[in-house]
DNA sequence: CATGAATGAGTGTTCATTCAT
DNA sequence: AATGAATGAACACTCATTCAT
């Protein structure tokens, strides 16, 4: 049910997936105990359902990664990317969260999560394999998810302040600028 | 009450905070129940006092970060820096990703969390004021946060294959260019 | 609920109040833990629910007081009292004992007990002060007022052999000679 | 040890019985727990010596009570009991009141308490037997027990505003025409 | 399909008691 | 005799899960 799905989102995002308890995804989704139950097998089952969901929208995100090379148009392809995950971010933080934590205890969920990473890793890593910049493509891949995902939290759960614009053009200026060496375009 | 602080790191590190028992970190610390009530109020001012030690640890860190500029002495900087924070986690990880996942619900945790940090990131940007080559040196400094405490977690829990010398370079490498936009040492 | 309430009285008559865990009153009620906290916030709130019924009760009781004078109709109307409060202690003895030997912590139990003694001791004196006969109309209703508990105590626990009749007779006799000096009915 | 008794004395008077922690009394002692248990075997032992050193109080009073007649002497050994009572009373008011309320759960202390309230008893039913005026001796005896106590109670506690003089006369008064029907002494 | 009262295993916390020093 | 750190059994309370309606 959806106003599950939403709810378990809502709360997770508050409270996070340890301390939310099925009641409060119940009461905000204005159901019962016995509902929840109907849909998912437990508390573990909803994120999974979530990650699933979340999953597929970064498939078809890091499926739209642009070629990523040292111009303007790299830094406007990797512009885009963090645009996007940003976006997907806002509603999925919570499962990007549980997997970057990686202390959930289920299975299913981490393997999700290691796959979905996995695939914009190796997107990434071969969209910028012609550079050969740095000393080692996975540790970047790697890193440069990580920077994402706390960009991606601190922007989301608004402990940044400024105007979203600014705060993506920082990071993938940094980004870019880090991977490619080259001076990216001037800062407004 | 030494040995219940270094339990509660290690379960901490490998249950995470919410999932780990207090007894779990009584059975490692080879006690009782009640020699963890003597030596800590409850499990959150377990956590409280390595946060304390924790704290002091970064405080130290962030004092001993020198200049860090665009040319070879500023990278030595930069690397060294990540060297001593990458120490400091190896030991504290369970704290300081307590503190970045900021779920844990005590006010006084948090507050030494955001104080740390807000340290680090205060030294950082004025070290690296100078260069203005980043459109908003906030931003800059949180994603930098972001990205040593990620490469922290998979350096420290052994999710990166490879030398830790190769990961530092790199990591160093991508920060010092993303910040810098010099090119750095050229990887070996 | 109401098994509970009941197995709560049970309990407290038997354990006294501190003595009383949760699961001899689940085990009496024939319920569970659960349902217990389903109802009830803890063990004091399950008593300040009996103290808000047995407060009702009492007001009742001591709203229905007659004229108490020093002929044989104001003989009636305390005897007539004094076997009201006999029934009423059969009930909630345990409460009432809390109330006297306040020692329970919980601040609205305390209140509780407290408005429904004095609004007792309030229509007593009222009742009895034409008399003028005491030194001090305040000392002699609490008096009474202990001594009433202590009896309805004895009674209610078959600590006094005898006749109950016996018993309120007597110690309606004492308490109304000792107020108006009058002789009252001779005993049989 | 002198210290702990006394101290036992002041925790109980102001937590209660269940309610005291050893480590209370040992605190309040300036002493250990390993004193403690050197001097007594358990906290219940604590109040069983605390309960002899009463009773033996008790029976000195109870020793020199004198004939209570309907007369101003009998009011006078009435009011000359009642004050000695108070002045137990008044240092052992927490194991007068732990007979009372008779729910230590240690046979020896319940023995103790029966014993020194029965040989009270057994003295004012014998002083007062002549009268015949009640309709049975022992419920009256413990109906005045009764009251004396929560009379010593109210005083002790401070709870009774009021100076003592007025509320013993007022007290000695009730109880003395109680038993009596006699008027006693006019109140001043 | 939906409900929500009931359950009880699991966990945090307390405190009387012991014993090595 | 005195200490106080250590113990662990006992208890209060929570919350994921079930099932009769």
């Amino acid at each position: 049910m959806q106003r599950l799905l939403d709810a378990g989102l809502a709360v997770f995002a508050e409270r996070g997936y340890h301390a939310t308890r099925v009641d409060d995804v119940v009461r905000v989704a204005r159901t019962s105990h016995g509902t929840f139950y109907l849909y998912f097998a437990n508390k573990e089952d909803l994120l999974r359902a979530l990650a699933v969901d979340c999953a597929a929208r970064l498939e078809t995100l890091s499926g739209a990664i642009g070629p990523i090379d040292a111009g303007p148009a790299g830094f406007g392809a990797l512009r885009a990317f963090l645009a996007d995950f940003l976006a997907v971010y806002e509603r999925y933080g919570p499962v990007i969260r549980a997997w970057m934590e990686g202390q959930v205890g289920d299975p299913e969920v981490d393997r999700l999560g290691l796959h979905a990473f996995a695939a914009i890793r190796s997107v990434l890593t071969d969209r910028m394999r012609t550079v050969g910049a740095v000393a080692d493509d996975e540790v970047a891949a790697t890193a440069l998810m990580a920077m994402i995902e706390r960009f991606s939290y601190v922007v989301a759960s608004q402990r940044l302040a400024g105007d979203d614009d600014v705060v993506l053009d920082t990071v993938a200026q940094i980004v870019h600028r880090g991977f490619f060496g080259a001076p990216g375009p001037t800062p407004a």
